[in-house]
DNA sequence: GATGCTATTGGACTTTGGTCCAATAACCAT
DNA sequence: ATGGTTATTGGACCAAAGTCCAATAGCATC
């Protein structure tokens, strides 16, 4: 385990008086900070695996900060955001909040409610990316099964016996009890009930014949 | 089964003229409709299991929309929210959407955009009243559990074995073999499998000791 | 006090699932 | 061709779970 190090909050605005006095607040919470004049720039970063959210202008030059989000969202890449803006829209904020922005700010933004949702943000970002590991880690386990077994693991999750999958699949009820257990020791799952939550998780269909 | 009627969608505005056109809209895509001037008089209505969904104002005389859409889901009682408004500011659309308002427009709207909307919301009370039909239905096997069975549940969901739920609980093997069944039987559970679905989607905890 | 629900346990027996050891065959890559 | 993975099956055996039938005891309600 990597040492636990302070979110770090990425801030995109074209004012440089903005993102110092921003950067300024943000950083005496305890929080590292980055700043970027444009949009790109913030793309071209690579690697972000530390809790973090991002501080956004609605308004930049080339890409717009709705475009950034999109972009963001549309690479699987989704980092909750907070949006700060000098010349909103009642539309833009709309379209911003659905596509699930944390919170949507005029200038001068109040620095508590400023705060607060950053703070919010990184929590968020926290539990997503909690969520995203246990996802991985669980696709990681499926993908070391074979094809048959990937085969008789819906089956056996959707509390079929092992005599039925075995007639279903033309085979014996001993092969599918091989598979079973191989499937449970790469599944690392200790019971049936373990089982099913894991596949659940892991986005496996399970409807009864 | 109820016969499937059309959905219905509520207006709620204090302009007799919007209330009108907006009416005459929705009932040409084929939905029922029923005006309220006030917040209040749609409060007072009851019964409402037909998919639906409500058009509100925010700006209303006495209890605002925004006080309603709170008042609502206080209520736990949610019903999708397309706002529309003559002078909104982004604050509000902001706290519209962050408490999950479907689409919140500025007057004059656009009607496809309108319309679009209601589909949208009208669809998304479908999916809800599913869930929440579900939801009831396993709540209700609940209920039927004994204060015996409601404790070994979570412990049959758990995985662990009717021996040892026998030890944990001070009683015998037989003693939870014949609990487990009547579980089984009571939350129509045709195999461990769909038990710890239906646990699940029950809210049951399941923590491992 | 009789009835009904809940909780508990026993015995006998069957079915199902899991374990250990072992074998065969297809296929792929070095 | 030899070794590794995958897929398949067998036998023996044990452990766990489910299924009958049956019994006792507490507790509340009528």
């Amino acid at each position: 385990m990597k040492k636990q190090e302070s979110p770090i909050v990425y801030i995109v605005d074209d004012d440089p008086s903005v993102r110092r006095s921003l950067a300024r607040l943000i950083r005496l919470e305890g929080f590292r900070v980055e700043t970027f004049a444009q949009a790109q720039d913030f793309l071209d970063e690579k690697e972000r695996t530390d809790p973090s959210c991002l501080v956004l202008d609605v308004n930049l030059p080339g890409r717009s900060g709705l475009d950034l989000q999109r972009e963001l969202s549309s690479r699987g890449y989704s980092m909750p955001i907070v949006f700060i803006t000098g010349y909103g829209t009642i539309p833009m904020s709309v379209q911003a909040m659905k596509d699930g922005a944390v919170e949507f700010l005029e200038k001068p933004v109040n620095d508590q409610v400023f705060l607060k949702a950053v703070h919010q943000a990184v929590e968020k970002d926290r539990q997503m990316k909690r969520q995203y590991m246990e996802l991985k880690e669980i696709q990681q386990r499926l993908a070391s099964l074979t094809p048959r077994e990937r085969e008789v693991l819906p089956l056996v999750v959707s509390g079929m016996l092992n005599k039925q999958i075995a007639f279903k699949l033309g085979m014996t009820e001993k092969t599918i009890k091989v598979h079973r257990a191989r499937i449970m020791e790469k599944m690392e799952a200790d019971s049936l009930a373990d089982l099913v939550r894991l596949a659940q998780k892991g986005g496996i269909d399970f409807q009864k014949s």
